[in-house]
DNA sequence: CTGTTAGCGCCTTCAG
DNA sequence: CTGAAGGCGCTAACAG
């Protein structure tokens, strides 16, 4: 391994002034970097990161946990997205990034506590947001930078995080089906310990009482569509006396589990009963119907989230704030009007 | 921050000694052992990676290479799925993995320079393989740990790599579409610049000669169902005079953009027209009908590449090897006989 | 503008 | 069984 030291020995100036070159620090004589500068191309020298790290106090590298792999929700498409986008921050500001990505809740707290610890990385982005987390109470009681993509259970204004209006997002969806004449929309989302659900949900009805439409306990269903159970639901849902005419699901994966069983229940999208969804993922444009979705911007969701990151990582006292990230709705083949 | 010092200060030992019980040396008294680790609880001490990395020269982490995302393919949930059997690894033998997701080919190969130069990691996974790819070129040359996830285009026997047999997987699934009666089967892949493409290929043909049927020209499709121009081909597909009855995929996810290409033109699946594919991602199941498809055991495919890389940084004359993960047809409802 | 010195936190001889 | 000393590769005062 060439180090600082061959370098300054075959230049012929002190290791100091190699690292000053490398600094690109300005005291330095043009000359003397000119030589230096051809002298670390020709030993092929690069700067070892341990050794600078340990005098930095930095690592310029920053973790990413992704939600424990139980649900497999894993698969979901987003992920992949936002690495993407954290990954275009972090090579453009020169960092790594690391995954932690735990079979289990513990494994992955056990995984950030490395991580913090071991002082592996400057700061932590968790791609979750659930009810009571771990992981989010141990950063915060131990001040490491973080942030989160979704919006934090509680302490929400002293958690920087990068989020849509899933709200907005929620209600805008759901009345353009309104606008298309529907009045008996259901409701089909994941898990309620998640807050994207939530927050869509909310606006689905908020969507419904500004269009004086009622709101039916029996049109809202909460599955994860991975035991045959999203299936049952989605049947019994269209088995009611009336049924609804319009669906919005809170993410296209699932609409392909809704869109698969409407069809076995003999429904014709959109003839028949009308389906909108979020994400946008590229997946939604391959459906039949291509779906009528919200596009949320993922890659935008991990570009911003990284570039918070690292300011924060370089001042402390950078404040804590909340990104939206806007949204817009694609409209593709699966709504019909009434 | 606390340090090896503190704990021996605390403790009344030098930090030689501390380090000794850190790495569970065998040659300190049990007693020491005890008393040093209690203060280390109580302490709150961890280790410095950097510091430690530093004097040992390894870095106990690994890189992973994804495929530069020009290509819109890193949605597919083939990545999340092999990432997650890669981190059961890492994690299990207290690893750390560095992802590296850049735009373009250059910016990898920039990530990847970074990393080796740098001692950022210990070797490195690459997650595709193309034909003359640079970044494995690179790492050839300078001699640096790294596995492939599928199958290196030359020097096979010099590259350790995790692949399925894709051969075998692409003849078996096309004689289950034979020996359900069909005889003219068209096979629809992404790019021939990966091989996992020329693999299953192969195999289909090979499946087609030993049962004596015909090999077409135009039942071979090649497309990327980024442009719409994937739709065109396999509408074009189903023109010809002569259709095929059934139709090999090569990825569940452009199976989902077949299946609704094959929909719009108002084909059925299976009444009109059979469908098989690979991979057996989490989708292949929540589509209408759910996908006859290959099983690779994607996480297997991560997981045995995490470890066979692990061990080749631990000994450098590990010898280099193939790993072959087994295979299995999944059978559902996307094939019909005649 | 440049060299010298010290030290980041840890590990590893070498003594004892 | 344990301590002292030196060094991993780099940076940051402090001198000049």
């Amino acid at each position: 391994m060439v180090t600082i030291k061959d370098v300054a020995k075959v230049t012929g100036v002190s290791p100091s002034t190699v690292s000053r070159v490398i600094a690109d620090n300005p005291r330095i004589s043009p000359d003397t970097k000119k030589k230096v500068r051809k002298a670390m191309k020709e030993l092929g020298y690069h700067p070892n990161v341990n050794a600078r790290n340990l005098v930095a106090k930095s690592t310029k590298a920053i973790g990413v946990v992704m939600p424990s792999s139980a649900d497999k929700a894993l698969q979901n498409p987003f992920f992949p997205e936002v690495l993407r986008g954290i990954g275009s921050i972090t090579h453009q500001m020169q960092y790594s990034m690391t995954l932690s990505s735990g079979e289990t809740e513990d494994e992955n707290f056990a995984e950030v506590e490395r991580m913090v610890y071991g002082s592996y990385v400057d700061g932590i982005i968790l791609l979750y947001s659930r009810v009571n987390d771990r992981i989010m109470s141990f950063l915060r009681e131990k001040r490491f930078p973080f942030v989160i993509v979704g919006k934090p259970h509680e302490h929400i204004n002293e958690i920087t995080h990068v989020d849509n209006d899933n709200f907005t997002a929620g209600k805008e969806i759901t009345a353009h089906l309104i606008n298309e004449g529907h009045e008996r929309i259901a409701f089909i989302g994941g898990s309620r310990d998640l807050f994207v659900t939530r927050d869509r949900e909310a606006g689905y009805e908020n969507a419904l009482l500004e269009a004086n439409l009622a709101v039916r306990k029996d049109y809202l269903i909460h599955t994860e569509f991975l035991k045959s159970g999203g299936r049952e639901a989605v049947a019994k849902l269209l088995s009611l006396e009336v049924r609804p005419t319009g669906i919005v699901v809170s993410d296209d994966l699932m609409s392909l589990g809704v869109l698969s069983t409407l069809e076995e229940l003999g429904l014709q999208v959109p003839r028949d009963i009308s389906l909108v969804s979020f994400n946008n993922v590229y997946l939604s444009e391959m459906t039949s119907p291509a779906l009528t979705t919200v596009d949320i911007q993922i890659y935008q969701l991990g570009a911003q989230s990284a570039k918070a990151l690292i300011e924060k990582t370089k001042s402390k006292d950078e404040p804590e704030k909340r990104i939206i990230i806007p949204h817009q709705i694609i409209y593709r083949d699966s709504v019909g009007s009434i």
